[in-house]
DNA sequence: TTGTAGGCGTTATCAA
DNA sequence: TTGATAACGCCTACAA
């Protein structure tokens, strides 16, 4: 392949200096037409497209907005070998669109992400990473005019070291004091009024918690479910029952109490993926949901409402807050105003995994 | 906000050249353990973060694979005027995760693409773009070292402009001579087995195809309906019996159809969208579906698991198909070879649509 | 209206 | 092992 065709091949071929070729790209009416349709004729022949590294270098931004996510879960999607096509294409057709994996709720933040980058003119800009992999984030901090991070573990000085360079927003985290912009949602009123309906409009009495609580929304949620429990006089633990699912063996405790037959009256799950895992180990064991026992879910991701019962849980706006993202970091990013934080409301959504009808 | 830090600040602050500063990042070997602390010590408090324009000037290279889609559904969600926050997020949580927008199938692909990318190390850029607009795509491959592209009636030319500078795959879009990688799948061989079913199990007689034949994939799935008809002696359209539901008032022949009470036995569909489309059309005027016309798509979205009935359709491995695109852009990467095409397969999915129990 | 020239922040080559 | 210095390709005052 030949050489990458620059403005002074164009320039060269035009019989005009680069300057020319720059403006007939950049400020056309400031070039004489006859000039302009020049340039145009050698940049079409040469197969002219201009390097967004040498743009971006020389104006200081690049119009790129980044969205990089530690790797939290997938594992398997990435630790895989690589595995040759025939045997790629067989399995997905096997699996036949798996929701359990895709959608996740990071990827419907995604898609607000991107179309209101798209919206307003700016391309995105995808990493990812292992969770201590302080370089993946950073490089594409430094390629970008904005970022936004699903945390996941990170290392909160490295996400204010970043965030000293380029605007950063961070998701599910609440607000805090560091110079980088937040966006959660209320989880801590979400879960009370989930509790509520459980106790109020079923009866329950014996509830617990499953969830991580290292994880920063987890813990918010798990206020609400202590809230809710001591607003109705019953006694509130100060733990979760249980915690991830991330592992074949965890779901300890869970695992004890199905074993000993000494269930609670509901399980309340940190998300929606923990539920539907608890839902699979419970029918494993031929216990019922809801007849059973309740398991309530949170984030309202779509494999939510293919599962069998459908699951009763709590909606975040995802789209919005990747959309809330984008305009934070446009709006940001000249004059660096000081970290801003959002907290959006968010939605119950009954399904049957509750005992609804 | 301060001016960005560069190598010239932390070079001065370690008191070293610039050069031992590239080199402690790039070759921590090469340079002496004690200079190499100094140099990071300095970068972290002066919070350096390497500019990806530059490097990928200075290199050649940026990393980065690029996706770009033309506009060619979702005009909501584009043209919607800016709307504040609030409302956006009322919206959403009144939608309630739309499956009839999300996940389409290019987000089925994308997430191929991104996930090989992630598995290679490298990171994506996103880009999208009216259908004419050659800007956009042309922007993009300007910043990375390869690109994938969704035709959406894009310029012949223009990719071919753009092939010449990135590599470049193309998807659904058959086997060409042009200076381009394709990715498509059976569509032919996939339509004639999905009518063998409807002629043959259900023993419908008169089938009808709707869908733009515009898109090039969907003339290989037309062909495939007319060569099933062939194949068991019923009349052979020359052309669909409708086209596209992109506007509110298209669908004309089905609509006479319906008015006329003079329905088919099957709507053979080009993609789920319009089949989800035609389905609605149809309850609309009490028309069930499969009892009184069964109704088949072509793609396997997940909107078509939850919707009543369930579609039969003939769904395409979307993941693969992205991930594919990586492999060949990674390995063209250098050393352009020659374009590649690929067919992968497919696989029939019975629903309840086809009228299958 | 067009051209000259300096600068953007890194990497790489070659000396020292 | 470290340091000058020249690319890399484009943009943009400023001059002509």
């Amino acid at each position: 392949m030949a050489q990458r065709t620059t403005v002074y091949d164009v320039a060269e071929r035009a019989g005009v200096s680069i300057a020319t070729v720059s403006h007939t790209f950049r400020q056309p009416e400031r070039v004489r037409p006859e000039t302009r349709e020049l340039v145009l004729q050698a940049a079409r022949v040469l197969g002219y497209v201009p390097s967004g590294s040498a743009r971006g270098l020389a104006k200081g931004r690049s119009q790129a907005l980044g969205l990089y996510a530690f790797d939290m879960f997938l594992p398997s999607d990435l630790s895989a070998p690589a595995l040759d096509l025939d045997t790629l294409v067989a399995k997905e057709l096997d699996g036949l669109g798996d929701v359990r994996r895709f959608p996740l709720y990071v990827d419907e933040i995604q898609r607000g992400f991107e179309l209101e980058a798209r919206r307003l003119g700016r391309s995105v800009m995808l990493g990812s990473g292992a969770s201590r992999d302080s370089l993946g984030s950073i490089d594409l901090a430094g390629s970008v005019d904005g970022l936004a991070i699903f945390p996941g573990g990170a290392a909160r000085d490295l996400l204010e070291h970043v965030g000293r360079g380029v605007p950063v927003v961070i998701f599910s985290s609440p607000p805090m004091h560091d110079p980088l912009h937040h966006i959660t949602v209320s989880n801590e009123d979400a879960v009370r009024e989930l509790v509520d309906h459980l106790i109020g409009q079923h009866g329950h009495r014996t509830l617990v918690f499953l969830g991580e609580l290292a994880a920063p929304d987890i813990g918010a949620r798990f206020a609400g479910f202590q809230a809710a429990l001591a607003a109705h006089g019953l006694p509130v633990p100060d733990e979760p029952f249980d915690t991830t699912a991330l592992t074949r063996d965890s779901l300890r405790s869970l695992r004890a109490a199905i074993t000993a037959g000494d269930l609670p009256d509901a399980l309340v799950c940190a998300t929606d993926q923990l539920a539907l895992t608890v839902i699979d180990l419970l029918a494993r064991h031929d216990i019922r949901v809801p007849d059973d026992v309740a398991v309530t879910g949170f984030d309202g991701i779509i494999a939510g409402r293919l599962s069998d019962p459908t699951l009763t849980t709590v909606r975040q706006p995802f789209a919005s807050m990747g959309r809330l993202a984008v305009r934070i970091l446009t709006d940001t990013a000249a004059g660096l105003s000081h970290p801003t934080s959002y907290v959006l409301p968010t939605r119950t959504v009954i399904g049957r995994s509750c005992g609804c009808r």
